[in-house]
DNA sequence: GAGTTTCACTAATACGTATTAGGTCCTTGA
DNA sequence: TCAAGGACCTAATACGTATTAGTGAAACTC
């Protein structure tokens, strides 16, 4: 009665395998088996087989995924959680091509992708475990953001939830995939250095991710390895001050600024705009370099067409090689290196100049 | 035993509401009722309830979706079938905001969203069945994109699966959200009219979509209305022969040209590229309308910084539409209008001006 | 010709949740 | 004191497929 109703609701009810076994004569493991394939060592009837795959064409059979996954532990599901929309307002906006990254290496691995939306209600109800909690629906999980309600995570490394974060994290025990900011950063100083600057700034945002962090530490690094003055080095802006700050290195004699790019990119657009309002010329007045220009979103150098010298982060990369750990994880490799740095790429750019010769000191 | 070797081998294995059971010391039904919500005429006692409740918090309890689907027919999972990569490689992709209504709305509705990522493997095996048939572990599904295959959408319609297209679709019976071209289009065609041009030109693009046969339809119900010849007023172009076509509507006396705008954007850019060639000043010298510029990747006219005169496509609101007219599919509301057009906001913009003075004429 | 293998398949059960049909106790009314 | 009813919960089963253990029969071994 029960299925005759449902007969009716939904108009032919979609055939199932114990129909095919009805009709071929066989049992319904008989169907699975031959449909699916034999395990190993398994042998059937080649004309049993015939039978059972005629009948399915005949009926039009489909298996069911729902049924098929909750059959088999794995779902082929991977989580993708970002602690913002996952779809940015700002098309421009530097999370994109990390997702990309994620979208094309899942696909190629045959999975599909879960987007939790929670983002924004957990965001309002402020670290709300639950919200956390749901990634457990797919096999693993990748998270995304610079901001993250830490409790919930703890949660999930101690129940062994296999997850990956896109990004680097201070955490033990955190699996992620970062780039390797620290050489980078201090890469460019050396270019700087080797252009002829000896009195260089680092421009920062006000911020505590671990990817600022980095970036500071790398520029640091670069500095004191040329043998420059860290003194007074980094200024943190929240890109509303640019105009006194450069007003001020200008006086000091500075004659390149490092900025760090971010997601916000508010550091250099503000510095951009004061380099404009100061009727500058770069690369000729003041050499600028950009730490991590998003792919894809790379700004133009005040100046005119040319692009700004630094590096690029590999987003794309990001997103697939923590695709390919948290499979791994998922999997239980026991050898893989559940925390990987990538290289970022230098982009030699067009906004780095020899200084202009001192006036003061000649 | 076999318990306990699964869970040596997976860690900890995923909390299931027998466990609950076995915490709470009630049954499964127990919790399945307590955490679902009993039907109707059922009690339950408050404090058995609070115990379950709180044995579920504690075990961190999450509900198999795929176990809720195969038993009941709910998981609040909408599927979103993209025909292309959901995060296109272009970010300035015309799909982008309509991904971002999607989202927006699937939050507000507590939904989350399965990215079947299965478009590539797809497109490669040319319209591979399995791989639509995959959205039905979610409750729903939305496609999107321009071409689709047709067979296994019209499976879907057979099978009762609830699903809405993001666009318009010619086949009955296919539910949709799209856009509202033909009168949008024609208002452009009129407004030219209205500032004085009677000879006009509309470029379209090679492409079979529904989309461009509507702006199509309305460009020539607008020449229609004013009275226009609509003889050559419709042009084709992959974007290549832009300066070819242009020198030609130049010579017969062609004051104003309507550009189809679509993911693509080839016959805009071609176009704008020409008259760049030409020398020509827009609007002074060419006025130029865009039927459907991209929110948010809005062209800048060729002459400077002005908009391009012509209309938005809604193409968030069809996004967050199409959410909430698939909830309503789910839902089985009887009288949900299951086919929508959304009407499209005009751009006031800087590329429309009165034709010069003709000089064959005068 | 008793024992062993191999073949070809089936029975049974797991996967995790939803749902329906009861089953116990406890209170209440007559 | 017995029946009726309600409150509270459990047993049982369904959903559709995957998988393992096992079964009967034929084929083979010595």
């Amino acid at each position: 009665m029960t299925d005759a109703s449902r007969e009716r609701a939904a108009g032919r009810r979609r055939p199932r395998q114990s129909d095919i076994a009805r009709v071929a004569g066989v049992s319904q493991a008989a169907v699975s088996l031959i449909l699916r394939g034999t395990p190993s060592g398994m042998a059937l009837a080649r004309e049993t087989r015939q039978r059972v795959l005629d009948a399915a064409e005949e009926l039009g059979y489909v298996p069911d995924p729902v049924a098929t996954r909750l059959a088999s532990a794995r779902n082929a599901m991977l989580g993708l959680y970002t602690f913002s929309t996952t779809f940015p307002t700002d098309v421009a906006h530097s999370y994109y091509p990390v997702l990309a990254g994620v979208e094309e290496e899942a696909a190629a691995q045959g999975q599909d992708l879960i987007l939790f939306t929670g983002s924004a209600r957990a965001a309002a109800r402020a670290q709300d475990p639950a919200a956390v909690r749901r990634v457990r629906v797919a096999d693993g999980c990748l998270f995304f953001g610079r901001h993250v309600p830490e409790e919930p995570i703890r949660r999930l490394v101690e129940d062994g939830f296999p997850f990956v974060y896109i990004g680097r994290r201070d955490e033990p025990g955190v699996p992620y995939v970062g780039a390797d900011y620290v050489p980078a950063s201090a890469q460019v100083v050396a270019r700087l250095v080797a252009a002829g600057h000896r009195k260089i700034r680092y421009l920062r945002e006000h911020d505590q991710a671990p990817a600022s962090a980095d970036r500071e530490e790398g520029v640091l690094k670069g500095a004191r390895e040329a043998g420059l003055d860290t003194r007074g080095l980094v200024a943190p802006t929240d890109g509303a001050d640019a105009d006194a700050l450069l007003g001020g290195w200008l006086a000091e004699g500075v004659t390149a600024v490092v900025v760090e790019q971010t997601d916000t990119g508010a550091a250099l657009a503000g510095l951009g705009a004061a380099v404009g309002r100061a009727g500058l010329d770069c690369p000729g007045d003041l050499s600028l370099a950009v730490l991590g220009a998003a792919t894809g979103t790379r700004g133009r150098a005040p100046g005119g067409g040319a692009a700004f010298s630094g590096f690029d982060v590999p987003m794309r990369e990001m997103g697939r090689d923590a695709v390919r750990l948290l499979l791994e994880l998922i999997a239980g490799s026991p050898g893989a290196a559940t925390r990987r740095l990538l290289p970022c790429e230098p982009v030699e750019g067009g906004t780095i100049a020899a200084p202009r010769p001192p006036k003061k000191h000649t």
